[in-house]
RNA sequence: GGGCGAUUAGCUCAGUCGGUUAGAGCGCGUCUCUGAUAAGGACGAGGUCCCUGGUUCGAGUCCAGGAUCGCCCA
């Protein structure tokens, strides 16, 4: 009567997963979990919203499983973990998939369209693969609350975005303002800077070094460079630094005025210095302008104007300035009371103030405009220059930084709460803290949150004609206005309400809020707090743990962390996991372009969702990135999964096999994996604590080997004779093992308990493990048998003597702690080198000598400078003493030392021409001489390993009992009968014939030949 | 140009407080064990610990400078 489910040592293990996780569904063992924990302290997790709107990559596996393992690792230590989905659905990425669609290329299609038609499509698409993307969600054991998701697109959450709107606009931290924006043209918006972050891109641009005249004397030349000739057609001014000297310069029949520094760079050695100046004592100077079709600057105006930003690092530190085009020329531009214009369309083309340019777009322009300067003769100097430049992080437009209204978030008011916030903050990896993100607060600009779009959270300011604005917190707050709340708070429903106040007309101002301080509202918004579930909310801010991919350090890390300081002076989250970018082997990012991408369902189908996940959590440090592919994935099936499953399935066999029988005591080998598995517990408790996935599952797959490799092959005779002592250690290690990696690797974990154990209906529902007791002596004992072990099978090996062939004796040089720990382990060192019997020698005399090294670790503090001549009179001390516990003086500069066994390391070294294997002071040396007895041994042994290979290819089970027929050498045959019991015994043959066997499977041992037959009884 | 990180065997990665013979897995070669194992074990080949200086009795490890790669910022 079977007592376990069979195991199939060959199982899928993607079909394994497929069954357990029917078994959470029926069982409903997510939210059970769940419920279990009531009442316990809570651990806080936050989803960072995906967009449902493209396929799920290998990337967001990683995400999520390292966003899972933690509240699984909290649950089953006792807290309870809420995991409510969410969905980030706005922004300028679903408008640029409906766009692309439909074929639109500029914002006049959309508006043709119809804005209520569009943002209807792009609701629609926002969800497109929502399914997909909870069916991997739970295919990969994410247990993630799907079903109470918030959807960043709801009216509720809207509402709750504009409350906290609401709050810092009556803070004064909300305000409009003119700057210079970097703007996608093709978008027709402005970006914030963390958009901009994620657009930098390397790009060849031309570089131009342009002249311009003196009107005081049109021989000399003020020489600028730029990388945007388009700006040359608005050029407004000049600016130089005042402290720089710059210098007056002939080269050929040009004079030229440039800063000294970078005179040979530009010009090259033959340039002759005809003059030297300090920038101050070019302002002022007039000059002519490349182009004449906006002159009306201002009276400063096509002058040389003073800037401290002006640099020499490259080009020639004459630097022209559109004014209207870049923060430093805007600030250039007020200081100097310049005229701003701008010529540039929002579409990016220049207006018909730009003569044969207009219409044309700024970048298509840079080549013409380059040929009307050469023509003109203004141009000195025309080439390439690579440099990394701001894309649009979507559409892959160029950047163009210009002056625009919008409004801001004003971070930099609260940049020193923000250090603050982010000092209670404990990353992962550290470094983050005070590198790349406490960096990037360091620097802190406002947020520039308007975007000239069509589907996002509308900005709830409404103004009114003479410019007073206001800011509405909830549809209540419109409603008191007198204003008709729509059912639909997106544009374009959004814009047509107004209302009256002091006589005066409000009408909503046209811009949508950066998509990122959606995401940055998660906290309250999912909750639609404070309308709503403000217990809740409070009860659940802030986030324990939160984790996404480095790219989020300047999108959700920021927007977290900027919004719930900027409204409740704090951070919004304890501890962030950052996880690294998932590359492919060569090395690169995985892109669709590139074709490099592994989609997620393949590695599932070939390896299971265990593997992935065992693969990301342990095979580096998760932030370090991941060379990535199929094959790597594999590797984590074979190296641990499959020894788990194999050593799983060892019990299950002889479980079912041989009840367990008799009165079983523990050995010291039980006592030794006990130990092993309590001191296991303890590090993975430990590691999972901080947040480390890496070294819990490395400490927990050095178990597994130990278990497997050590445990059960020493153990096997005590199964196959029913100890139960082995069995009830081997299911207690399973099912420990099986809770420690429960978080890990949940499917197999599940399965393994539900077959062992099951009391439980998961695995998930029940508590970690505790550490038992530890005793490192003994694992250290076992330590050091196991070297003397291999030390055995080294000896063997370099003697070429198969471990089938017994031999009469080893000697084992080993004193005090390691001679106990060997004496204890007597039996299995017997077995393991298959010989007769153990020699202790205590003194190496007949295989060797000691020698003594110096402990440098010990002594180095101690005598410093000295170290050489320490270790010289070290070499010389008798080793004898030493090792007896003795103390010796030794002698340095005239000075007495005493010296103790802990200052030296003792050595053998093995004399010559003996078969010694030595580590550290023990050496195990074989006896290599063979008899008749020892060689008729060897024989028999051969036979039994030829009779199980033929068992095995018979198809026999292991416990099917034979009628074993043999024939063929003499030799083979009087071993066998020799050792009848033994090989009756060892194959499960209830009877041995000698005579002859017809149709049975040949083999040959040392070249002789043996032909078995195995009959099934 | 600046910041952050990385660089250790053919590949993927460890390497604690600085301690003198730098490790593991995969792959390769030879051998071997096996009543669970496509597994395991032993041995071997394979290393300029990115480079150059410095500190130190002693540097893969600490410091400075540089190189290359990645990410980020300008």
């Amino acid at each position: 009567m079977a007592r376990y489910q069979p195991v199939d040592g060959a199982q899928s293990f993607p079909e394994l997963e497929e069954r357990v996780l029917e078994r959470w569904r029926e069982r409903d063992v997510f939210h059970e979990s769940i419920r279990r924990r009531e009442g316990g302290p809570p651990f806080v997790f936050y989803e960072g919203p995906p967009t449902a709107n493209g396929r799920p990559g290998s990337h967001h596996v990683l995400s999520r499983v390292f966003k899972d393992v933690f509240p699984r690792y909290r649950t089953m230590r006792g807290h309870v973990v809420h995991r409510k989905g969410g969905w980030d659905c706005h922004g300028l990425p679903v408008e640029l998939e409906i766009e692309k669609e439909l074929g639109f290329s500029s914002k006049e299609d959309i508006e043709r369209y119809g804005v209520a038609e569009f943002n209807e499509r792009c609701r629609e698409s926002v969800l497109r693969y929502i399914d997909e993307w909870n069916e991997l969600t739970e295919r990969i054991g994410f247990w993630l609350d799907t079903d109470a998701a918030y959807y960043t697109l709801s009216n509720e959450y809207i509402e709750s975005v504009w409350w906290s709107l609401k709050q810092i606009f009556d803070k004064g931290l909300l305000t409009e303002g003119h700057k210079v924006v970097p703007y996608c043209p093709r978008c027709g918006t402005a970006l914030s800077s963390h958009e901009v972050a994620l657009g930098y891109r390397d790009v060849v641009d031309p570089s131009v070094y342009v002249k311009f005249p003196l009107m005081d004397d049109p021989s000399v030349s003020l020489l600028a460079w730029t990388t945007m000739p388009w700006t040359l057609v608005p050029h407004a001014a000049i600016a130089v630094h005042p402290d720089v000297t710059y210098v007056r310069a002939r080269v050929g029949d040009e004079r030229l005025i440039l800063a000294e520094a970078l005179l040979e760079r530009v010009l090259g050695e033959e340039a002759e210095i005809e003059e030297r100046m300090p920038g101050s004592a070019l302002l002022g100077l007039r000059y002519e302008p490349p182009f004449p079709y906006i002159r009306d600057y201002g009276t400063r105006g096509h002058t040389v104007l003073p800037g401290d930003f002006v640099s020499i690092e490259d080009g020639t530190g004459v630097v022209h300035t559109g004014a209207a085009f870049g923060e430093d020329d805007f600030r250039l531009a007020q200081d100097n009371g310049l005229t701003i214009h701008n010529p540039v369309r929002p579409d990016g083309t220049f207006d018909e103030r730009t003569g044969p340019f207009a219409g044309l777009h700024v970048r298509e322009a840079d080549p013409k405009i380059i040929d009307a300067l050469r023509e003109s003769g203004r141009l000195f100097r025309a080439g390439e220059y690579e440099h990394a430049y701001p894309h649009c992080w979507r559409c892959d437009t160029p950047l163009i930084y210009y002056a625009k209204r919008n409004w801001y978030a004003r971070t930099t008011e609260v940049k020193d709460e923000l250090l603050a916030a982010n000092e209670s903050i404990t990353w992962y990896p550290e470094h983050i803290k005070h590198g790349r993100f406490g960096k990037w607060l360091e620097n802190n600009v406002d947020w520039a949150l308007s975007r000239e779009r069509y589907w996002g959270t509308p900005l709830p300011i409404w103004r009114a004609d003479d410019g007073e604005a206001v800011c509405i917190g909830s549809r209540q707050e419109l409603r008191q206005l007198g204003a008709e709340v729509p059912d639909d708070l997106h544009r374009p429903y959004i814009d047509e309400v107004t209302f009256e106040r002091d006589g005066k007309t409000f009408r909503r101002v046209p811009d949508l809020i950066d998509v990122w301080w959606d995401s940055g509202c998660m906290p309250f918004a999912q909750w639609h707090a404070p309308f709503e579930n403000q217990d809740v909310f409070r009860e659940r801010f802030p986030a324990d743990y939160i984790c996404e991919a480095l790219d989020q350090t300047r999108g959700w890390f920021y927007s977290l962390l900027a919004v719930s300081t900027l409204l409740f002076g704090r951070t919004s989250y304890e501890t962030c996991l950052c996880l690294g970018l998932i590359l492919d082997p060569e090395g690169q990012k995985m892109s669709k372009s590139r074709g490099n991408v592994v989609v997620p369902w393949d590695v599932i189908r070939a390896h299971g969702a265990d593997a992935f996940r065992w693969y990301y959590f342990t095979s580096k440090q998760p932030w370090d990135g991941y060379r990535f592919s199929l094959e790597t994935v594999g590797e984590s099936v074979r190296q641990f999964l499959k020894p788990l499953w194999n050593t799983y399935a060892f019990f299950v066999l002889y479980a079912n096999v041989n009840e367990p029988s008799g009165a079983g005591r523990p050995t010291d080998l039980d006592r030794w994996i006990l130990s092993r598995l309590s001191a296991t517990v303890e590090r993975v408790i430990e590691r999972m604590d901080d947040y480390d996935t890496t070294f819990a599952g490395r400490a927990i797959a050095e178990l597994v080997d130990d278990l497997s490799n050590w445990y059960v092959r020493r153990s096997r005779r005590r199964f196959w004779d029913g100890d139960p002592a082995a069995f009830e250690t081997l299911r207690a290690c399973l099912l420990t093992i099986a809770k420690l990696l429960a978080p890990l690797t949940p499917f197999v974990a599940d399965e393994i308990y539900e077959n062992l154990d099951g009391a439980e209906a998961s695995v998930h529902l029940c508590d970690f493990p505790k550490p038992g007791d530890i005793d490192e002596e003994l694992e250290w004992q076992m330590r050091v048998a196991r070297d003397a072990v291999e030390l055995g099978r080294a000896a063997r090996a370099q003697a070429s003597v198969k471990v089938r062939q017994p031999l009469r004796e080893a000697v084992v040089v080993a004193a005090d702690r390691e001679r106990t720990a060997i004496e204890r382990f007597e039996r299995l060192l017997l077995e393991e080198l298959n010989v007769k019997s153990l020699r202790h020698v205590s003194e190496a005399d007949e295989l060797g000598r000691f020698e003594l090294k110096p402990n440098y670790r010990a002594l180095g503090p101690r005598f410093g400078k000295q170290m050489p001549q320490v270790a010289a009179a070290i070499s010389s001390l008798d080793p004898g003493r030493l090792r007896a516990g003795g103390r010796m003086g030794i002698n340095v500069d005239g000075q007495e030392h005493e010296i103790g066994p802990e200052d030296v390391q003792i050595a053998l070294q093995p004399l010559e021409g003996y078969q010694v294997e030595r580590s550290g002071t023990h050496a195990v040396a074989l006896n290599l001489e063979l008899d008749d007895e020892l060689r008729r041994e060897a024989l028999a042994r051969e036979v039994v390993h030829a009779v199980q290979a033929a068992r095995k290819s018979a198809g026999l089970r292991v416990e099917d009992r034979i009628e074993l027929t043999l024939a063929g050498d003499g030799e083979l045959l009087d071993a066998t009968r020799a050792h009848e019991d033994y090989v009756a015994g060892e194959t499960l043959a209830t009877a041995v014939n000698y005579d002859g066997a017809d149709g049975g499977s040949a083999a040959e041992i040392d070249g002789r030949r043996l032909l078995i037959s195995v009959a099934r009884r």
